[in-house]
DNA sequence: TTTTCGCGATGACAATTGTCACCCGCGCCG
DNA sequence: CGGCGCGGGTGACAATTGTCATCGCGAAAA
């Protein structure tokens, strides 16, 4: 550990997202021990996280999935479309074939998972500022495995169906008819090889395709 | 924040139970920032935790709901069985009235939300050594409101039926009839309001009666 | 010792759900 | 131009689900 250099000169910038303020506030902690990394925001919603980021330009952003407003990987997708040079780490909760695949879409450089040693936090700042990709090892194998077989509608249909909603409230949801409701469903069922619409929802979830 | 005295004579010794390997040494860090507060141990499951506890017979011990193993709610419950000094703090996502009954229920002295400022947890942690409780505001309030409506049976079949397993394989699972599993079924959608299972399912969960 | 209550079960019936085959219109591509 | 795929829809049928009334049994309460 460096002794903490009060000039930011060669301080990595650090901006942190995470909806949970416990959380956000211990990660931040965390960070601030090391003395090469410097937290210069938190955001608690997505919103807060782009602005936070557009105007401070660190060199890295953490951020988690699920958050209020907008998603980690919505606001990586907008960073990337801005061209934005800072280099983005996802860090979730989730195992997800899915998310890890929309992240790299998004131009993300890091893929963490919140079970994962919290030493390895730093570590992967300091990669990612230098230019490498971290991501963890079990889900960079099976990352580009399955390819989401859902259709747009299904999605939708999928995700009112897992919510408690019967196909006709689903419908009226949509402005549908009960039957075509029922095909999608029918469809999704037999592609995620479920055997009913609550389970197909599930494995859906699990699989990051909501 | 006092000067980091080294010699542990006044400092409160805490454990730390949370799954989230990540989370866990953040909120040490943030603990460990604090002159007066010393994080003695850490667990990553219920088993782990309890074990620690009775060895390290911290003054506070902290502790997540959702753990593998054995929950939080369990371990906190084994140490009221056993008479340990010990306060117990628990530290979840979730504002669910039933988590919080059952939490006090089991002897606990704190119940706060990982949303809360992290700021707060220190600030907890002397307040629950000092004999005092600390409860999230909101939850305090509506505590005590609902008193779980379901039977044993209703809370199982419940639960599976939320995984998308059918009447038949429920009945299978709990060596029951399929009738009768309909039965509980009708009665636990009726109780809660609910419209179908899945919906009863998401209700019941939300309130903490799993 | 009756009565009541919870658990488990039947049977019957209506509503919802899952499946299939087939239809329409539109846009894209060879 | 003709064909194909896709979003959307219908109708029909079987399976599953939700509801009720009713029964038996054992244990706790009156």
């Amino acid at each position: 550990m460096n002794p903490p250099a009060k000039e930011s000169r060669k301080m990595i910038r650090v901006v942190i997202a995470e909806d949970q303020s416990m959380v956000l506030g211990a990660l931040a902690a965390l960070l601030e021990i090391e003395g090469d990394i410097s937290v210069v925001a938190r955001a608690k919603n997505g919103k807060e996280a782009l602005q936070a980021v557009l105007t401070q330009k660190p060199d890295v952003f953490i951020t988690d999935i699920e958050m209020p407003e907008m998603t980690g990987l919505d606001v990586a997708a907008e960073l990337r479309r801005r061209h934005l040079a800072t280099r983005v780490i996802i860090l979730t909760t989730f195992a997800r074939a899915g998310y890890l695949r929309r992240a790299l879409e998004a131009g993300a450089s890091g893929y963490l998972l919140k079970d994962m040693r919290a030493e390895q936090l730093a570590d992967a700042v300091r990669r990612v500022q230098q230019g490498l990709r971290v991501i963890d090892p079990e889900l960079a194998t099976e990352a580009w495995a399955e390819p989401d077989p859902l259709t747009d509608r299904e999605r939708q249909v999928l995700r009112l169906a897992g919510d408690g909603l019967s196909s006709g409230d689903i419908a009226a949801d949509l402005s549908l008819s009960e039957g075509t409701v029922r095909n999608y469903l029918s469809e999704a069922i037999s592609k995620l090889g479920a055997s009913n619409r609550v389970e197909a929802a599930r494995l859906a979830r699990t699989k990051g395709w909501l």
